[in-house]
DNA sequence: AATGAATGAGGTTTCATTCAT
DNA sequence: AATGAATGAAACCTCATTCAT
């Protein structure tokens, strides 16, 4: 008698996870060409002709080793931004909240800047990233404004600003090579948030990280 | 009548500058493993098995590609930062010097960036990149602390807003995508000092760039 | 309540039936190496894993696609020359009902011919399928005699005409693309009855098709 | 010093016609998808690398093995049925040569029929080599017209005619399998003739062939 | 010094077959 | 009996590297 249906869609839902987590750090690692499928099954406990069961190529499970995870980013950003609060005070939990993915997930924001450093490989990738940054740009500019009418934050054109902050959220992890839980994580956010108030002081309450 | 040696030498540094050209440019368009030493030998005029008399291996001729522009920039930057003028001007200076850099040799950049990404899979080369930045840093932190002594830099740990603008200059080519002559750039500059003179209005005389 | 022996027989030998059907079109479509087993499944309406329930190996599915309908038409076939009627008549009436099944099912005649095309790797089913075709000729030659001592049939070695026709049958379905219902191959009919008999005329009466 | 353009297209057309030869017999043998390219290169005495420098594709090797020597033939045939002599003369020799062709090239004709059995797997080789037929049957035609109108050819419709012959011509090496210098090609010979000329007796001088 | 023919390791992908359920 | 997840052998194809000329 076979397995239900649902008992293979919930074999399937894990089976795809693993092989998903696996192929996210070593793509991060090596880069595509580098990674051979072989790996990623290994990595993820299954033979690499299982890997073709749960994604029809290599370049397809790049693809999604890529995207999906900025999509759960994307939606949590977009809260935060919107919540309760004073402008800086949103800014900073976005801020802080970046920071925190950017230094956990430090793995996975190296498989994005890969992809956008050889943009002209995976054009539809890259594509797909630089809209998820543009929204977000897009949401902070119109709160750096209010901040700026409330005299919370500098003045200047407050999508520079905005784009200026999203430089430095990029390059961070090229700067700071420490492990997740180091203050200087911590510490940085100060920095960063110098870009939108120069005379910044923390906003949130001590213990908001 | 044969060459004469200097003759011999001229040629082989020319034939060797032109692979170098038309490898960087390839290896950041498409990265390590998907450019293929005949597509460099294509670019740079020559066949394949010419590659091979000026560089051992692929990974040397990557390596050369990698390092060689780096110790050029290097010797640029200290330069600037050890001239005449004030800690503020001498920092615009190299920030500008640095900015327009990156506008102009965007894909040596890129190149660059992607070695960092993928430091496990070239380490050494990473390291050696790691360490062009450090001494940068490292002569840009007393300029700092004396700005700041002067009132000319807001105040703040030298080090850690040396670190900032690294992040931000490390992150810049990600979201610029505009070419080298787009003004967009000199105003990326003007927000990039902000990060060390929050109010900050150009430093040098105007035609300054 | 449980089915009973003989409902399960019929089951299963429907399925198989049916297996075997869509084995044999893809089989000609395909041939052995391209016609995967799931491509058969999916044309059965059953999983892959069936399949195997009911042929153990693949070689084997393709083995009863290509020998079980040879011997029904064997009997067939037989059973027309053996039945009442002048010579020419008995002949007449093989050749067509040979054209009819030559033309009524193209697809199974094609994979019988791509079994004898590839006969070095297939050499047990080619041999099967020569043996088919001798058992004809030699019930066939003797007829021929027959009537060229009717002086229905041109005079020649009888062997020698039976095996003209049947490289004639043999080549028509390369030659002859038209569907079964179509004229020519009424029309086809006539022209090989003159490799028996060159003043060839209907022998059978109008409407003996 | 390098080897000169001469010396270079002299190698390659001898290694590709090796390669050419080898995969012609090996597909005839086995099919398209069992004959692997390292089989093919072992029987050329070259590594299977050297393969795909010669050909693109296993599929474009397929394709050159099946239609280069289709051409060659075409030329022949054309120019033997616009030679001199009666109608039922150049029809004789015409039939001659392609029985001689179709005896001594077996495996070619296998391959050849392999691809009209498979013609939705190569639909477009498929194509060709029923142009090929097609522009023979069509040459074939009013030379039948004529030796009719000399008596030298059993009336009925001329297309008719050359049709039956190419079926018989396209099956007969299904059923002789002797080899070609075997007297049994040349008896066949003379009973396809009777498809023309039901009275046949050899047209052309003994020792014609 | 330069060329380009040749090699063969290694990578992606397919699919017959097995087997737990 | 039936399913479909899993395996791994085998195939195509690429390309760094070697080497005869």
């Amino acid at each position: 008698m076979p397995r239900t249906r649902e008992q293979n869609e919930k074999i399937r839902e894990e089976r795809r996870a693993e092989i998903l987590t696996a192929a996210t750090d070593l793509f991060a690692k090596d880069g595509f060409a580098d990674t051979s499928v072989s790996a990623v099954a290994k990595a993820a406990g299954v033979s690499h002709g299982t890997v073709f069961l749960y994604f029809p190529t290599k370049e397809e499970l790049f693809r999604s080793a890529v995207l999906e995870r900025l999509l759960s980013w994307e939606a949590r950003y977009m809260q935060v931004l919107s919540a309760d609060g004073s402008p800086l005070e949103r800014i900073e939990r976005f801020v802080r909240q970046q920071v925190r993915d950017v230094a956990a997930q430090e793995s996975y924001v190296r498989l994005v800047h890969y992809v956008l450093g050889l943009r002209s490989r995976f054009p539809d990738l890259a594509q797909q990233i630089f809209g998820f940054s543009s929204r977000q740009m897009a949401a902070l500019s119109p709160i750096i404004a209010e901040g700026q009418a409330l005299g919370q934050i500098a003045p200047g054109d407050p999508r520079g600003i905005a784009v200026t902050y999203f430089a430095w959220l990029n390059g961070a992890p090229l700067v700071y090579l420490t492990p997740p839980d180091d203050p200087t994580w911590e510490y940085a956010v100060g920095f960063a948030m110098r870009i939108f108030s120069p005379m910044y002081s923390s906003a949130t309450k001590p213990g908001g990280a």
